[in-house]
Parts: structure tokens; C-alpha cells; sequence
DNA sequence: TCTTGACCTGTACCTTGGTACGGACTATAG
DNA sequence: CTATAGTCCGTACCAAGGTACAGGTCAAGA
């Protein structure tokens, strides 16, 4: 609404203009209407860019971030598909959560051991922790 | 302990022989001694593999894999370090698991909205959800 | 009005994380 | 004892995700 030039966008995305590009380029923004010589932008289209850097750090490509965001504009007739891919998407996160927990648990184990003194360590004791990873 | 040569313990952690020798070569992986003519694996060098390949789906890079796996391996000395570099990476973890809820939680909401008929979906409506991610 | 900084399109280049291949050696099944 | 499949080392190539120009247009303040 606001009408953003691309410099503007990118600092409030947190990402370079090029950025902004490259994912115009590869479908997962929008190429908005110029005003006057330039494209102006929504804060829309910030919180969108913010998603994507987010949901890249998640171990999401962007192949994958597409998706997720084209859930949302398929119509009404391919609901079934889009709950079905929505679900497999949840089932994802929910096995990347459960993997977190073991990293975490494991490296609970490690700082504890460490700030103990006279905890000399072998090699590889972190995987050995948690090889059973899924 | 079991000998293996580079192509079991390859398929062993579900990799190709090629990215092994690229570990070795980027550090991630030790270079295991000849016995005979070829390099002989063991067991846990699979679980690291494995394990590698896990925590890259969950988002680090293998810069920071490396570092995970480095607090394993240094000296009494830098316990104070290493507890903190442990504590750094367990924050990290929080934060990316916090970010998954939030997302999970934006598809369980799309999920349910498009089960539904009549519910005609507009642009940017999944990111609307959770721009807010940290 | 002029200049400086932001924007435009297009193309080239870079880093990360592999993947493939050539040429030589070796182990082992038939 | 020979064919074939696995290993070794080195180097070249590849895809994803940017990043950096070049060469031109535009706008807004001094």
C-alpha cells in the first residue's frame, strides 16, 4: 500500500535489491506495476521477502518456499491438493522439530560435560550422542 | 572398528563415495589409515555422515556442522569456549524450533481454511499469517 | 541546470555443496 | 588367470542461491 521503491523493500527485508530480483526472476515475488519509472512495492512484499530468508535458515529451498507459498493461491477446485500437500509440509516441520530436540539434547550434554573439569573428550562423542538422528 | 571400505560405509550413511572424499577433503570427515591397499571406516564414521547429512536438512551449513563437531574435539583448556560455543548453537536451535511452530501452525490454519468449500484464497495469505518470525 | 544517487534491464561472475570422470591399481569371483 | 568391480588421487564440472557489474534512464536537491 505504501508504495516502496526496490531499495527501501530490500533494507526493510533485510536482504540486498539484487535479492529481490533473483526471487522475481525465480517466481517467489511478484513484478508489480511501475509508478511513474520505478516499481513500487507493499509492506506485503517485505513481510514476504522476511519469510523467505526465514523459512531458507529452516532448511527450506526455495524450490520448497514456493510451494508453501503457492498453497495459498490455488482455487477452490484443488482444496483436497492443497490440504494434502499442507499436511505433508506439517509432517516435515514436525520431523525437523524432533530432530532439533535431539541436537539440543545432546549438545545440553556436551556443554554440561565440558564445564566440568578433567572431562577429557575422545574423539566423535557428539554423534556418538545422537547417530539414531532420523 | 569394522573395516569398511569407502563404498559400504557410503551406502551405509546413504551417501555417494564422492561426497565422503569431499568431507574428508573439506575437514569434516578424518582420513582413516590404509590397511592394505584401501582406507578402512568404521561404524561412527558412518553415524557422522549421517548425521552431517541430518543437521544440513535442519539448516546449518557445513561450516557450522564442522564447529558443532569441533566442540567435541577441543582440549581441557577451552572448556569455558566450548561451553559457550554449545550454549551459542543451543539458542539457535530454540529459535529455529520456535520459527517451525509458527510456521507449522500457518499451514494447519491453510490446511483447515481450504478443506473448507467457498473459502476463495486471496495473494499472500500464508505469509499475512506469521510475518512476524524472528 | 547539473550532478548525484536510486532505479532499470541484462549478463557475468561467485560460493557452497556436491558430482563426474580419467587413468592407474587391486581384489576377488568365475 | 582374466574380467569386472571397487578403490585411489586429481581435476573438472554442475546446480542453487545469490552478487556484481555495465550502460542507460530518471528525479530531486544545491
Amino acid at each position: 500500500m505504501s508504495g516502496l521503491t526496490i531499495g527501501p523493500l530490500a533494507k526493510m527485508a533485510g536482504v540486498g535489491v539484487e535479492t529481490i530480483r533473483f526471487y522475481q526472476r525465480e517466481g517467489l515475488l511478484r513484478i508489480p506495476e511501475k509508478i511513474g519509472p520505478f516499481k513500487k512495492y507493499s509492506n506485503t512484499d517485505a513481510q514476504l521477502v522476511h519469510f523467505i530468508k526465514k523459512a531458507q535458515e529452516l532448511g527450506f529451498s526455495l524450490k520448497e518456499i514456493k510451494e508453501i507459498l503457492q498453497l495459498n493461491q490455488k482455487p477452490r477446485s484443488t482444496c483436497a491438493a492443497v490440504k494434502e500437500k499442507a499436511d505433508q509440509k506439517i509432517a516435515e516441520i514436525d520431523l525437523k522439530i524432533k530432530n532439533l530436540k535431539k541436537i539440543k539434547k545432546s549438545l545440553q550434554t556436551l556443554s554440561c560435560v565440558s564445564a566440568l573439569p578433567g572431562s577429557q573428550n575422545d574423539d566423535y562423542q557428539v554423534q556418538d550422542c545422537f547417530g539414531a538422528l532420523q
